[in-house]
DNA sequence: TACATTTGTATGTATATACATTAAATTCAC
DNA sequence: GTGAATTTAATGTATATACATACAAATGTA
């Protein structure tokens, strides 16, 4: 694939930051693409896996919707939907909070800790497979995206 | 903001390249919502404002709807509907082609163009405002996401 | 020319984003 | 303690993504 000047085919930038920020946006979408026929046949969509892997990281601790929400890669998503797509599959219990009715408490469930399982090496080959970077690369580029958003 | 490990509250990461795509993902969304806030007040998302760029490439040169699909920067994305929604609001015209029937010559209109030139100025003060690398850190990202995708 | 294949675009559907709004439960101020 | 303000989650709506499918026009082939 290469330079995303042949990509999208546009002769050149006006400068490197305006670069970037297409750069940045053309590269979440060849990655989206690649978790996404990764995911499919596991009838998941990416989020749903960041979701469950946000639970999965509480080891069995409950949590809240909000809490999911502030901890999701898209801020501006929608924890409470995606927590529903995940119950009616059965991955995920809701229960009502004892000690505020406004809570829900949010747990993994057995199956959706297998499901995960189950595409963690998968994920992790993939990973490398379509991350053309030297670790040393990819350590450098967390580096570097850290330091973007200040 | 600073580390992922702190935004997403995960703790650490099995290793660099799972963290890189939650990274590049977390970073997706920081710049789309900066972008969104810009854009909103003129009625316009960010793919929108993307086939207008698109189109003004063109200089006055008419395309088709299957060649701004293969320059946009989510390739799964659905250019039809979005010149659909342009054209309603003035910002493009689309014709019959006289050669092909099945074809659509698209063109941005003075409106589109005159949009574009009043939002150029904001996009490029924000783009270095919400980029919080040097010039040459830009760079580097530059190479190291062309060198990602292969 | 007739028929199959391909191409270009539009449309259908499920999911997700980006908000705004609602409604109930809790907390705060008096 | 009562009412106002805040918090938590759910819901509503418009837009966009990620496909699959449909359909007309053009092209290739026998």
């Amino acid at each position: 694939m290469g330079k995303i000047e042949d990509a999208i085919q546009q002769k050149e930038f006006k400068n490197p930051f305006n670069k970037a920020v297409v750069n940045l946006l053309f590269t979440h979408s060849y990655l989206v693409t690649s978790q996404n026929s990764m995911l499919k046949p596991h009838d998941l969509s990416p989020e749903q896996y960041n979701v469950l892997r946000i639970l999965r990281g509480q080891n069995g601790v409950p949590t809240t919707v909000s809490s999911i929400q502030d901890r999701m890669l898209n801020k501006m998503s929608n924890a409470s939907r995606l927590v529903e797509k995940l119950k009616t599959k059965d991955l995920v219990r809701r229960d009502e909070c004892p000690t505020d009715r406004r809570q829900v408490d949010i747990l993994i469930t057995e199956k959706g800790l297998q499901l995960l399982a189950v595409l963690e090496k998968q994920v992790d080959e993939s990973h490398k497979s379509f991350l053309h970077l030297s670790e040393e690369e990819v350590i450098q580029l967390n580096d570097l995206l850290d330091k973007l958003r200040g």
